[in-house]
DNA sequence: TAATTATATCTTGAATTCAAGATAAATTTC
DNA sequence: GAAATTTATCTTGAATTCAAGATATAATTA
């Protein structure tokens, strides 16, 4: 069988085998390689963003309301559960966003309690030319995977992510 | 072919289908499946980190001490590039434990210019008790993976993270 | 209809992080 | 050996996040 690389992951693996060789520290190599690949991927997506003027929460919100489809707006309660993050959280970035004239904020005429977060036409030019520009990078980022192989990457992932959002 | 469980991105990717059907879309699987995974293991590691008063950064930075065997010491420097995070940052990280006993820091003999930061006895203990209810933590969530499952998935991960360390 | 409970959002304060720059010691160059 | 450069760490200030609680409206129940 044909040695594979050494990646920063095996060696934190081969610590913990010298030091507490009786842990099962194999099972660490998933998660640590998931972890360290999801900080590195989103290292790379961000410079594209950083192009048009957003970091990764910014493309993240205005992405959410572009793809939800006309009128291209949602209530902040499903931007916040969409994309993990706190009530407070989200209060914040639409502050940041409404400020820059990248969305503006309707009533709700449904519900009173809850205001609509839109785009703008200005944050939607903006969100279309960005999200054209990261699926360039994305093919940039993963051409060097085969076809094969990123079907393989792909239905792995599925496997645990459905194991991770079940629980 | 059977049909595979929606998730999460399948969502997004299909949205993105409908509003932006001339983008190649599914190239989001593999990235925003890696996001989100990442997420949510991270917040089942941290609830048994919790168990020993740790929370996530604060058992890597142990952890990262007690793997690099005795004398359980490290310079500033190797731990922020290990864990990939400011020297800034560690300086904060590494206040915080020294306050709570569990690192301390001493002159590094072989260069005036540094420091080396130790585990105390305490961090010793802390640490060693809980990376055993990590890896045991990890089995729980990995089981429901067949062995050949994770082998895949850790092949899979490999290839990706390989990939984004060269770069 | 009045009181209660649930829902949606915002406010506040603390924790964490980074970038940029400051400080201090070691190393190299002249 | 003095000056310049490199290396290692820390300090500061701004940005981001969350948890907890405040506020306002809606829906439900008595």
């Amino acid at each position: 069988m044909a040695d594979k690389k050494m990646d920063a992951v095996d060696l934190i693996v081969d610590q913990w085998k010298n030091e507490r060789p009786e842990l099962n520290s194999e099972l660490m190599g998933i998660p640590g390689r998931i972890k360290r690949s999801s900080a590195l991927v989103q290292h790379k997506l961000e410079k594209t963003f950083a192009e048009y003027g957003l970091n990764y929460w910014e493309f993240d919100v205005l992405a959410t309301l572009r793809r939800a489809g006309s009128l291209y707006s949602l209530a902040p309660t499903a931007l916040f559960s969409t994309l993990m993050v706190t009530s407070g959280t989200m209060t914040h970035r639409l502050k940041g966003l409404e400020k820059r004239g990248l969305i503006a904020r309707t009533a709700n005429p449904e519900d009173a309690r809850s205001m609509l977060v839109e785009l703008t036409e200005e944050g939607f030019q903006l969100i279309d030319k960005a999200v054209t520009a990261h699926t360039e990078n994305l093919e940039r980022i993963l051409s060097p995977l085969t076809e094969d192989e990123q079907q393989q990457l792909d239905n792995a992932l599925r496997k645990i992510l459905s194991l991770l959002e079940d629980a």
